[in-house]
RNA sequence: GGUCCGGUAGUUCAGUUGGUUAGAAUGCCAGCCUGUCACGCUGGAGGUCGAGGGUUCGAGCCCCUUCCGGAUCGCCA
Protein backbone atom coordinates (compact mmCIF):
# COMPACT_ATOMS: atom_id res chain seq x y z
CA UNK A 1 0.00 0.00 0.00
CA UNK A 2 1.01 3.38 -0.82
CA UNK A 3 2.16 6.20 1.55
CA UNK A 4 -0.31 8.97 2.32
CA UNK A 5 0.91 12.12 3.39
CA UNK A 6 -1.11 12.84 6.86
CA UNK A 7 -2.52 16.19 5.78
CA UNK A 8 -3.74 14.14 2.73
CA UNK A 9 -6.07 11.74 5.36
CA UNK A 10 -9.47 12.05 4.32
CA UNK A 11 -11.79 10.87 6.37
CA UNK A 12 -12.09 7.02 7.96
CA UNK A 13 -10.39 4.16 6.21
CA UNK A 14 -7.43 2.52 5.43
CA UNK A 15 -4.00 3.90 5.33
CA UNK A 16 -0.45 3.68 5.47
CA UNK A 17 1.76 6.72 6.56
CA UNK A 18 5.30 7.27 7.39
CA UNK A 19 7.54 9.85 9.76
CA UNK A 20 9.35 9.87 12.81
CA UNK A 21 8.36 8.90 16.29
CA UNK A 22 7.40 11.92 17.71
CA UNK A 23 6.28 10.87 21.09
CA UNK A 24 5.86 7.55 23.18
CA UNK A 25 3.46 6.89 25.57
CA UNK A 26 3.82 3.10 26.49
CA UNK A 27 1.92 2.00 28.87
CA UNK A 28 0.76 -1.62 30.69
CA UNK A 29 -1.94 -2.56 27.81
CA UNK A 30 -2.21 0.28 25.61
CA UNK A 31 0.47 2.22 23.89
CA UNK A 32 0.62 5.46 22.50
CA UNK A 33 2.29 7.43 19.61
CA UNK A 34 2.52 10.34 18.13
CA UNK A 35 4.20 9.70 14.31
CA UNK A 36 4.93 13.23 12.59
CA UNK A 37 5.87 13.28 8.99
CA UNK A 38 5.99 16.69 6.84
CA UNK A 39 2.92 17.66 6.65
CA UNK A 40 1.52 17.05 10.08
CA UNK A 41 0.69 13.93 13.18
CA UNK A 42 -1.31 11.38 14.08
CA UNK A 43 -1.56 9.25 16.87
CA UNK A 44 -1.30 5.69 16.51
CA UNK A 45 -3.09 3.41 18.95
CA UNK A 46 -2.19 0.00 20.04
CA UNK A 47 -4.22 -2.19 22.10
CA UNK A 48 -1.29 -4.47 22.81
CA UNK A 49 -3.02 -7.66 24.37
CA UNK A 50 -4.79 -8.11 21.34
CA UNK A 51 -2.05 -7.63 18.95
CA UNK A 52 1.01 -8.86 21.31
CA UNK A 53 3.30 -8.88 17.86
CA UNK A 54 2.92 -5.23 17.33
CA UNK A 55 3.85 -4.37 20.90
CA UNK A 56 6.68 -6.20 20.88
CA UNK A 57 7.56 -3.63 17.83
CA UNK A 58 6.28 -0.73 20.01
CA UNK A 59 8.70 -2.00 23.01
CA UNK A 60 11.54 -1.55 20.54
CA UNK A 61 10.79 1.74 19.67
CA UNK A 62 12.50 5.02 20.78
CA UNK A 63 11.43 8.59 20.51
CA UNK A 64 12.36 10.01 16.62
CA UNK A 65 12.72 6.59 15.31
CA UNK A 66 11.47 6.52 11.93
CA UNK A 67 8.45 3.97 11.08
CA UNK A 68 5.68 3.30 8.82
CA UNK A 69 2.20 2.00 10.49
CA UNK A 70 -0.71 0.52 8.13
CA UNK A 71 -4.17 0.66 9.70
CA UNK A 72 -7.68 2.04 9.74
CA UNK A 73 -8.10 5.80 10.70
CA UNK A 74 -11.15 6.17 12.80
CA UNK A 75 -12.66 9.13 14.46
CA UNK A 76 -12.67 9.43 17.93
CA UNK A 77 -13.11 11.78 20.40
CA UNK A 78 -10.97 10.90 23.36
CA UNK A 79 -8.11 11.94 21.21
CA UNK A 80 -7.08 15.71 21.96
CA UNK A 81 -5.23 16.16 19.17
CA UNK A 82 -7.71 16.15 15.81
CA UNK A 83 -10.03 13.71 17.15
CA UNK A 84 -9.00 10.86 14.95
CA UNK A 85 -6.18 8.27 15.26
CA UNK A 86 -4.79 5.12 13.46
CA UNK A 87 -5.53 1.56 15.00
CA UNK A 88 -2.28 -0.32 13.26
CA UNK A 89 -2.45 -3.91 11.74
CA UNK A 90 1.31 -3.66 11.15
CA UNK A 91 4.17 -1.45 12.43
CA UNK A 92 8.07 -1.19 10.42
CA UNK A 93 10.69 0.13 11.86
CA UNK A 94 12.80 2.00 9.43
CA UNK A 95 15.09 3.09 11.92
CA UNK A 96 15.65 3.26 15.31
CA UNK A 97 16.86 6.33 17.07
CA UNK A 98 19.38 6.80 19.79
CA UNK A 99 18.63 9.08 22.65
CA UNK A 100 18.34 13.06 21.55
CA UNK A 101 21.02 15.25 22.36
CA UNK A 102 18.79 18.04 22.32
CA UNK A 103 15.96 19.55 24.51
CA UNK A 104 13.39 21.72 22.15
CA UNK A 105 15.02 24.84 24.06
CA UNK A 106 18.31 24.03 23.87
CA UNK A 107 21.73 26.80 22.79
CA UNK A 108 21.08 27.57 19.37
CA UNK A 109 25.20 26.38 19.22
CA UNK A 110 24.34 23.16 20.25
CA UNK A 111 21.55 23.10 18.17
CA UNK A 112 23.69 23.92 15.29
CA UNK A 113 25.84 20.90 16.35
CA UNK A 114 23.25 18.55 15.26
CA UNK A 115 21.20 20.67 12.55
CA UNK A 116 20.12 17.83 10.93
CA UNK A 117 17.34 17.12 14.32
CA UNK A 118 16.92 20.59 14.94
CA UNK A 119 15.44 21.26 11.53
CA UNK A 120 12.89 18.65 12.23
CA UNK A 121 10.68 21.24 14.11
CA UNK A 122 7.49 22.74 12.51
CA UNK A 123 8.93 26.32 12.93
CA UNK A 124 12.08 25.26 11.52
CA UNK A 125 10.76 23.28 8.44
CA UNK A 126 8.48 26.47 8.11
CA UNK A 127 11.74 28.69 7.71
CA UNK A 128 12.68 26.46 4.26
CA UNK A 129 9.23 26.64 3.26
CA UNK A 130 8.44 30.17 3.59
CA UNK A 131 12.04 30.81 1.71
CA UNK A 132 11.16 28.64 -1.09
CA UNK A 133 7.66 30.60 -1.55
CA UNK A 134 9.72 33.89 -1.61
CA UNK A 135 12.17 32.77 -4.13
CA UNK A 136 9.88 31.04 -6.29
CA UNK A 137 7.98 34.58 -6.45
CA UNK A 138 10.93 36.24 -7.15
CA UNK A 139 11.47 33.38 -10.18
CA UNK A 140 7.90 34.11 -11.87
CA UNK A 141 7.88 37.68 -11.97
CA UNK A 142 11.21 37.99 -13.37
CA UNK A 143 10.31 35.48 -15.75
CA UNK A 144 7.72 37.11 -17.16
CA UNK A 145 9.81 39.99 -17.69
CA UNK A 146 12.08 38.29 -19.65
CA UNK A 147 14.61 38.06 -17.45
CA UNK A 148 17.20 35.29 -17.89
CA UNK A 149 18.96 33.25 -14.70
CA UNK A 150 22.90 32.87 -15.04
CA UNK A 151 25.15 30.92 -12.43
CA UNK A 152 28.41 32.84 -12.64
CA UNK A 153 31.51 30.93 -11.29
CA UNK A 154 32.40 30.89 -7.34
CA UNK A 155 35.95 30.44 -7.91
CA UNK A 156 37.51 33.62 -9.13
CA UNK A 157 41.33 34.60 -10.30
CA UNK A 158 41.43 37.72 -8.55
CA UNK A 159 39.98 39.15 -5.58
CA UNK A 160 36.04 40.58 -7.03
CA UNK A 161 36.23 44.26 -5.36
CA UNK A 162 38.78 45.98 -3.41
CA UNK A 163 40.94 42.60 -2.58
CA UNK A 164 40.04 42.96 1.46
CA UNK A 165 37.83 40.18 3.05
CA UNK A 166 37.66 37.69 0.50
CA UNK A 167 39.36 33.61 1.09
CA UNK A 168 41.82 33.23 -0.65
CA UNK A 169 42.34 28.99 -1.39
CA UNK A 170 44.67 26.68 -3.28
CA UNK A 171 44.18 26.32 -7.07
CA UNK A 172 46.39 24.26 -8.31
CA UNK A 173 50.14 25.72 -8.50
CA UNK A 174 48.34 29.52 -8.11
CA UNK A 175 46.11 30.99 -5.91
CA UNK A 176 42.27 31.46 -6.49
CA UNK A 177 39.24 33.08 -4.46
CA UNK A 178 36.15 32.52 -3.78
CA UNK A 179 33.95 35.36 -5.03
CA UNK A 180 32.20 37.55 -2.39
CA UNK A 181 29.84 39.10 -5.05
CA UNK A 182 28.42 38.45 -8.75
CA UNK A 183 28.90 41.64 -9.87
CA UNK A 184 31.08 42.09 -12.02
CA UNK A 185 29.95 39.10 -14.05
CA UNK A 186 26.23 40.15 -14.00
CA UNK A 187 27.62 43.84 -15.81
CA UNK A 188 29.53 40.81 -17.87
CA UNK A 189 26.04 39.84 -18.84
CA UNK A 190 25.26 43.12 -20.14
CA UNK A 191 28.47 43.52 -22.02
CA UNK A 192 27.25 40.38 -23.34
CA UNK A 193 23.81 41.19 -24.65
CA UNK A 194 21.26 39.44 -22.12
CA UNK A 195 19.89 42.57 -21.23
CA UNK A 196 17.83 41.07 -18.10
CA UNK A 197 19.42 38.30 -15.62
CA UNK A 198 19.20 37.27 -12.21
CA UNK A 199 21.30 35.18 -9.95
CA UNK A 200 20.73 32.88 -7.01
CA UNK A 201 23.67 31.77 -5.94
CA UNK A 202 26.52 31.79 -2.77
CA UNK A 203 28.47 34.67 -1.95
CA UNK A 204 31.60 34.21 0.61
CA UNK A 205 32.81 37.48 2.86
CA UNK A 206 35.70 36.48 4.90
CA UNK A 207 34.59 38.90 7.94
CA UNK A 208 34.84 38.26 11.40
CA UNK A 209 31.29 39.49 11.93
CA UNK A 210 29.82 38.48 15.03
CA UNK A 211 26.10 39.50 15.07
CA UNK A 212 23.45 38.18 14.68
CA UNK A 213 22.82 39.32 10.15
CA UNK A 214 26.21 38.01 9.14
CA UNK A 215 27.56 34.88 7.81
CA UNK A 216 30.50 34.07 5.98
CA UNK A 217 28.82 32.49 3.04
CA UNK A 218 25.03 32.99 2.74
CA UNK A 219 22.89 33.28 -0.58
CA UNK A 220 22.25 35.89 -2.69
CA UNK A 221 19.95 37.13 -5.15
CA UNK A 222 21.71 39.25 -7.78
CA UNK A 223 19.71 40.84 -10.57
CA UNK A 224 21.17 43.07 -13.29
CA UNK A 225 18.77 44.66 -16.52
CA UNK A 226 20.09 47.37 -19.69
CA UNK A 227 18.57 50.14 -20.77
CA UNK A 228 17.72 52.23 -18.05
CA UNK A 229 17.56 55.77 -17.34
CA UNK A 230 17.74 56.26 -13.92
CA UNK A 231 18.45 54.34 -10.99
CA UNK A 232 14.94 54.69 -10.22
CA UNK A 233 14.32 51.97 -12.55
CA UNK A 234 16.09 49.78 -10.51
CA UNK A 235 14.27 50.71 -7.40
CA UNK A 236 10.75 49.94 -8.81
CA UNK A 237 11.54 46.83 -10.22
CA UNK A 238 12.60 45.68 -6.71
CA UNK A 239 9.80 47.50 -4.94
CA UNK A 240 7.65 45.83 -7.47
CA UNK A 241 9.51 42.13 -6.90
CA UNK A 242 9.28 42.64 -3.47
CA UNK A 243 5.79 43.12 -2.69
CA UNK A 244 4.61 40.34 -5.40
CA UNK A 245 6.56 38.19 -3.34
CA UNK A 246 4.93 39.03 0.06
CA UNK A 247 1.76 38.93 -1.40
CA UNK A 248 1.99 35.35 -2.52
CA UNK A 249 4.28 34.33 1.49
CA UNK A 250 1.25 36.22 2.96
CA UNK A 251 -1.35 34.19 0.87
CA UNK A 252 0.24 30.54 1.27
CA UNK A 253 1.89 31.01 4.70
CA UNK A 254 0.46 34.05 6.44
CA UNK A 255 -1.71 32.38 8.78
CA UNK A 256 1.22 29.43 9.59
CA UNK A 257 3.80 32.21 10.13
CA UNK A 258 1.46 33.93 12.80
CA UNK A 259 0.79 30.67 13.94
CA UNK A 260 4.51 29.87 14.81
CA UNK A 261 6.58 33.11 15.26
CA UNK A 262 3.72 35.33 15.53
CA UNK A 263 4.63 38.14 13.01
CA UNK A 264 2.24 39.11 10.96
CA UNK A 265 3.33 39.05 6.84
CA UNK A 266 2.47 42.44 5.55
CA UNK A 267 2.42 43.72 1.81
CA UNK A 268 3.68 46.56 1.08
CA UNK A 269 2.32 49.48 -0.38
CA UNK A 270 3.69 50.65 -3.82
CA UNK A 271 5.92 52.76 -4.21
CA UNK A 272 8.27 51.92 -1.02
CA UNK A 273 9.34 56.00 0.33
CA UNK A 274 12.78 57.01 -0.04
CA UNK A 275 14.78 59.37 1.46
CA UNK A 276 17.84 61.26 1.39
CA UNK A 277 20.92 59.71 3.61
CA UNK A 278 21.62 63.49 4.82
CA UNK A 279 17.93 64.01 5.02
CA UNK A 280 17.06 60.70 6.88
CA UNK A 281 19.91 62.07 9.41
CA UNK A 282 18.23 65.25 9.71
CA UNK A 283 14.73 63.67 10.55
CA UNK A 284 16.16 60.95 13.00
CA UNK A 285 17.40 64.20 14.86
CA UNK A 286 14.86 66.52 14.93
CA UNK A 287 12.31 63.42 16.00
CA UNK A 288 14.43 61.35 18.09
CA UNK A 289 17.26 63.24 19.26
CA UNK A 290 19.56 61.20 17.51
CA UNK A 291 22.55 62.11 16.38
CA UNK A 292 26.19 61.34 15.40
CA UNK A 293 29.42 63.37 14.58
CA UNK A 294 29.34 64.79 10.69
CA UNK A 295 32.04 62.47 9.83
CA UNK A 296 30.01 59.49 10.51
CA UNK A 297 26.89 60.85 8.48
CA UNK A 298 28.23 59.27 5.58
CA UNK A 299 26.76 56.17 5.83
CA UNK A 300 23.79 54.43 8.30
CA UNK A 301 24.69 53.30 11.39
CA UNK A 302 22.97 50.41 13.29
CA UNK A 303 21.48 52.74 16.02
CA UNK A 304 20.14 54.73 12.69
CA UNK A 305 19.06 51.92 10.48
CA UNK A 306 16.81 51.03 13.62
CA UNK A 307 15.48 54.30 14.13
CA UNK A 308 14.79 54.67 10.68
CA UNK A 309 12.50 51.92 11.08
CA UNK A 310 10.73 53.77 13.43
CA UNK A 311 10.89 56.54 11.02
CA UNK A 312 9.30 54.78 8.20
CA UNK A 313 6.61 53.50 10.28
CA UNK A 314 5.49 57.15 11.49
CA UNK A 315 5.96 58.78 8.68
CA UNK A 316 4.84 56.92 5.93
CA UNK A 317 3.30 53.75 7.59
CA UNK A 318 5.69 51.25 5.86
CA UNK A 319 8.05 48.89 6.68
CA UNK A 320 10.79 49.64 3.76
CA UNK A 321 12.74 52.66 3.22
CA UNK A 322 15.02 53.60 0.15
CA UNK A 323 17.98 55.69 1.16
CA UNK A 324 19.74 57.52 -1.71
CA UNK A 325 22.61 59.94 -2.09
CA UNK A 326 25.19 58.22 -0.23
CA UNK A 327 28.86 60.14 -0.68
CA UNK A 328 30.55 58.58 -3.17
CA UNK A 329 33.30 57.61 -1.06
CA UNK A 330 31.21 55.28 0.73
CA UNK A 331 30.06 53.64 -2.61
CA UNK A 332 31.71 51.01 -4.92
CA UNK A 333 33.65 52.52 -8.29
CA UNK A 334 31.28 51.07 -10.79
CA UNK A 335 28.03 53.01 -8.90
CA UNK A 336 27.72 55.91 -11.60
CA UNK A 337 27.46 59.00 -10.45
CA UNK A 338 25.82 62.60 -11.26
CA UNK A 339 27.37 65.57 -10.51
CA UNK A 340 29.22 63.38 -7.86
CA UNK A 341 26.64 61.75 -6.44
CA UNK A 342 26.62 58.00 -6.66
CA UNK A 343 23.44 56.81 -8.49
CA UNK A 344 22.63 53.76 -5.67
CA UNK A 345 20.33 53.29 -3.12
CA UNK A 346 20.48 50.80 0.14
CA UNK A 347 16.91 49.11 0.44
CA UNK A 348 15.94 48.79 5.00
CA UNK A 349 13.48 46.55 6.05
CA UNK A 350 12.37 46.48 9.49
CA UNK A 351 15.75 48.52 9.95
CA UNK A 352 18.24 45.82 8.35
CA UNK A 353 20.02 46.65 5.04
CA UNK A 354 18.71 43.78 2.57
CA UNK A 355 20.05 45.55 -0.66
CA UNK A 356 22.40 47.35 -2.01
CA UNK A 357 21.20 48.97 -5.87
CA UNK A 358 22.71 51.64 -7.89
CA UNK A 359 23.13 52.35 -11.78
CA UNK A 360 26.28 51.23 -13.15
CA UNK A 361 29.20 53.68 -14.51
CA UNK A 362 29.16 51.66 -18.51
CA UNK A 363 31.20 53.88 -19.74
CA UNK A 364 35.06 53.17 -20.25
CA UNK A 365 36.95 55.97 -19.77
CA UNK A 366 34.58 57.81 -17.16
CA UNK A 367 34.81 53.70 -14.87
CA UNK A 368 38.43 53.35 -15.25
CA UNK A 369 39.35 57.08 -13.95
CA UNK A 370 36.49 56.28 -10.85
CA UNK A 371 38.59 52.97 -10.19
CA UNK A 372 41.67 54.53 -10.29
CA UNK A 373 39.89 57.08 -7.76
CA UNK A 374 39.83 54.26 -5.25
CA UNK A 375 42.86 53.08 -6.24
CA UNK A 376 42.10 50.23 -8.13
CA UNK A 377 43.67 50.44 -11.48
CA UNK A 378 45.50 46.95 -12.10
CA UNK A 379 42.98 44.55 -9.88
CA UNK A 380 39.99 45.34 -11.62
CA UNK A 381 41.15 45.44 -15.43
CA UNK A 382 40.08 42.64 -16.50
CA UNK A 383 36.42 43.63 -15.15
CA UNK A 384 37.06 47.03 -17.54
CA UNK A 385 37.46 44.91 -20.32
CA UNK A 386 34.07 44.15 -20.12
CA UNK A 387 33.26 47.97 -21.31
CA UNK A 388 35.64 48.50 -24.33
CA UNK A 389 33.77 46.73 -26.58
CA UNK A 390 30.40 48.30 -26.33
CA UNK A 391 27.57 48.06 -23.54
CA UNK A 392 24.18 49.48 -22.91
CA UNK A 393 23.36 51.24 -19.41
CA UNK A 394 22.32 49.46 -17.09
CA UNK A 395 21.95 48.24 -13.24
CA UNK A 396 20.60 46.32 -10.86
CA UNK A 397 21.30 44.78 -7.05
CA UNK A 398 21.70 42.40 -5.07
CA UNK A 399 19.95 41.26 -1.96
CA UNK A 400 20.60 39.12 0.82
CA UNK A 401 18.59 35.97 1.00
CA UNK A 402 18.68 34.64 4.67
CA UNK A 403 18.56 37.94 5.95
CA UNK A 404 15.64 38.21 4.43
CA UNK A 405 14.13 35.54 5.36
CA UNK A 406 15.23 36.44 8.78
CA UNK A 407 13.50 39.37 9.27
CA UNK A 408 9.92 38.14 7.72
CA UNK A 409 10.24 35.98 10.37
CA UNK A 410 11.88 37.55 12.91
CA UNK A 411 14.80 35.18 13.98
CA UNK A 412 18.45 35.62 13.97
CA UNK A 413 20.66 34.54 10.73
CA UNK A 414 21.54 31.35 12.32
CA UNK A 415 18.29 29.93 12.58
CA UNK A 416 17.64 31.16 9.32
CA UNK A 417 19.89 29.33 6.99
CA UNK A 418 19.89 25.55 6.55
CA UNK A 419 23.45 25.43 7.54
CA UNK A 420 24.96 28.47 9.36
CA UNK A 421 28.82 29.18 8.31
CA UNK A 422 30.61 31.76 10.41
CA UNK A 423 34.41 32.64 11.92
CA UNK A 424 34.02 29.52 14.39
CA UNK A 425 32.18 27.81 12.15
CA UNK A 426 32.49 24.94 9.72
CA UNK A 427 30.72 22.09 11.02
CA UNK A 428 28.44 20.31 10.17
C1' G B 1 38.60 43.36 15.50
C1' G B 2 36.34 46.56 20.10
C1' U B 3 33.12 46.45 24.63
C1' C B 4 30.00 43.79 28.15
C1' C B 5 28.08 38.95 29.86
C1' G B 6 28.51 33.73 30.09
C1' G B 7 30.68 28.21 29.87
C1' U B 8 28.59 23.21 36.00
C1' A B 9 25.13 15.65 34.26
C1' G B 10 23.07 13.97 27.24
C1' U B 11 20.18 18.83 27.46
C1' U B 12 18.33 23.43 30.16
C1' C B 13 19.89 25.54 34.55
C1' A B 14 20.78 26.42 40.33
C1' G B 15 25.13 26.33 43.31
C1' U B 16 25.25 31.47 49.54
C1' U B 17 31.38 34.36 52.49
C1' G B 18 36.48 29.91 49.13
C1' G B 19 35.13 24.67 53.41
C1' U B 20 32.82 17.41 54.15
C1' U B 21 30.01 13.22 49.33
C1' A B 22 28.34 19.49 43.47
C1' G B 23 21.99 19.69 43.12
C1' A B 24 17.06 20.30 40.25
C1' A B 25 14.25 19.70 35.88
C1' U B 26 14.16 17.05 31.53
C1' G B 27 16.19 12.96 28.84
C1' C B 28 18.11 7.86 29.61
C1' C B 29 17.78 2.70 32.19
C1' A B 30 14.69 -0.76 35.34
C1' G B 31 9.97 -1.79 37.56
C1' C B 32 4.65 -0.53 38.16
C1' C B 33 0.31 1.41 35.57
C1' U B 34 -6.82 -0.40 31.25
C1' G B 35 -7.58 5.45 26.71
C1' U B 36 -2.86 8.23 27.30
C1' C B 37 -2.40 12.96 25.05
C1' A B 38 3.72 17.65 28.45
C1' C B 39 0.39 10.63 30.88
C1' G B 40 1.35 9.15 35.98
C1' C B 41 4.09 6.50 40.20
C1' U B 42 8.76 4.12 42.39
C1' G B 43 13.84 3.31 41.99
C1' G B 44 18.69 3.79 39.38
C1' A B 45 22.77 5.27 36.39
C1' G B 46 24.91 9.64 34.69
C1' G B 47 30.01 15.22 36.32
C1' U B 48 38.05 15.98 34.47
C1' C B 49 32.55 22.20 36.97
C1' G B 50 35.41 24.60 28.78
C1' A B 51 41.08 24.03 28.71
C1' G B 52 45.93 25.35 30.87
C1' G B 53 48.51 27.77 34.73
C1' G B 54 48.50 30.47 39.57
C1' U B 55 46.97 32.05 44.84
C1' U B 56 45.43 29.09 49.21
C1' C B 57 45.70 24.27 54.42
C1' G B 58 41.52 23.99 50.90
C1' A B 59 38.97 26.53 44.39
C1' G B 60 32.82 25.26 40.57
C1' C B 61 33.61 30.08 43.32
C1' C B 62 39.56 34.43 43.54
C1' C B 63 43.78 35.84 39.71
C1' C B 64 46.25 35.16 34.73
C1' U B 65 46.27 32.97 29.79
C1' U B 66 43.50 30.64 26.11
C1' C B 67 39.27 28.44 23.48
C1' C B 68 34.05 28.65 22.67
C1' G B 69 29.28 31.04 22.95
C1' G B 70 25.61 35.24 23.70
C1' A B 71 24.53 40.56 23.39
C1' U B 72 26.33 44.90 21.16
C1' C B 73 29.43 48.10 17.90
C1' G B 74 32.39 48.43 13.42
C1' C B 75 32.19 46.11 8.29
C1' C B 76 28.45 44.53 5.05
C1' A B 77 23.76 41.59 2.25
Amino acid sequence: MNRTLIKDIQGAGEYRISGFVENLRNKRTMAFLVLRDGSGRMQVTLEKEKYPELAAIVDQLTMESCISCQGQIVENEYVKMGGREMLPASIEIASIADPMPLLKDSSIDTRLDYRWIDLRSEQNQLVFKAQTCFLGAFRDFLLVRGFTEIHTPKLIGAASESGADVFELKYFDRKAYLSQSPQFYKQMAMAAGMERIFEVGPVFRAEKSHTRKHATEFTGFDLEFSWIDSYEDVMKIEEELLTYALERVKAQYGEEIKRLFGIEVVVPALPFPRIKLADLYQELETRYGYTVPESEKTDLTTEAEQLSFKYAMEEFGHEFLFVVDYPAEKRAFYHMRKDGVPQGYDLIWRGVEITTGAQREHRYEQLKAQAAEKGLGEDVAFYTEFFRYGCPPHGGFGLGVDRMTMLLLDLGIKETMFLFRGPNRLTP
